[in-house]
DNA sequence: GTCTATACTTTGATAGAC
DNA sequence: GTCTATCAAAGTATAGAC
């Protein structure tokens, strides 16, 4: 557990997350997060240069938290169905640890304006790797035949959204989740 | 199939639902919606009364629709089953009939306002109605008995995010589509 | 029904005092 | 590092001519 010393610009940084969660990026005024931190809106700017600054910070750390998660997943020479149950864990992990930035990431990178190109390559990547797992699977018999991309849909849709839930159970304990998740998502709910 | 002649405020409906999917609501002005029109902004409000008059518009009209379904649905005397299978049909038609529409539902709720209590009011009553027939179907052995707290979550929110990915299948079978979705989501993908 | 002109507010951002 | 003061641009909306 660290234990650093918050700097001001790290402080901003997570204010904003939170009220970009309310409210989304474009709604969140300079002066929205100035207020939240009991300064005025020209002090932020001796610590970030732009608004812009603060949702690219946001969502390309996170973007590249998953990559680097899903290259690691991706040249485990674990089995599918094994692959898929570290994906599962890697989205409620990274979604557990930063659940307010895990909207910005799913509804405000539109507003990406110098780094859209960059995410979306990473984005795309990300779901280019999730689908050929699950091709693969369905290859060696391991998963049933069913189109692959409706399968990743649902599943990573899922995985997605877990920030909008995961803070309303409070109590909730995340390998619990981790293996209910991975239940539903592998097995179905039909008895 | 009707074929009424389009309104002008039906017009700036349309226009403006797409872009709200496009950027969101408080990223889009009154200038945009205008522009793609082909007019100027002052003209919109000769058949609108204000922005949030538009917002108001698509999300409710839409939240009741969603209600009017899972009125029917869990009133049908269907087994659980069958009406998990009449709620994932639900979905992908309102969805593919409003694709854009689904956008602000899922997204821009949160700028409502005079209409944000009944907004969440039919939201709430809507998960409430579908816990309860995910319970009961537990309760007859119907389904695995995993919670349904996690059981929803995972079913529904990837159902409220059809319309991220319809669009992009453009030949898409809708009856194809609500019968792999009702596999994978019931059954699973583990083989 | 659309336009121009404009009122009024809010926005992101900067300059310079302390 | 924070403040006050300020700016230019952009926002919603209205009034009144055509």
């Amino acid at each position: 557990m660290k234990n650093k010393i918050e700097s001001r610009k790290e402080e901003i940084i997570r204010v904003a997350t939170k009220l970009f969660k309310e409210k989304g990026y474009s709604a969140v005024t300079m002066r929205d997060i100035a207020k939240s931190m009991g300064i005025k809106a020209a002090s932020l700017y001796n610590h970030i240069n732009s608004k812009q600054d603060i949702l690219k910070t946001i969502i390309i750390s996170l973007a590249e938290q998953f990559t680097a998660g899903m290259l690691e997943i991706k040249s485990s020479g674990e089995s599918c169905v094994n692959k898929l149950k570290a994906i599962i864990k890697l989205h409620v992990t990274l979604s557990s640890q930063n659940i307010y930035g895990m909207s910005s990431l799913n509804n405000d990178w539109m507003h990406l304006e110098e780094q859209l190109p960059y995410y979306i390559k990473l984005r795309s990547e990300y779901e280019d790797d999730f689908k050929n797992i699950l091709e693969q699977g369905i290859g060696k018999g391991e998963l049933i035949n069913v189109k692959p991309d409706v399968m990743m849909f649902s599943i990573l849709t899922t995985l997605r959204s877990l920030y909008l839930w995961i803070p309303k159970k409070e109590d909730i304990d995340l390998h619990d989740l981790t293996e209910n998740l991975s239940q539903i998502l592998l097995d179905g709910i039909n008895k």
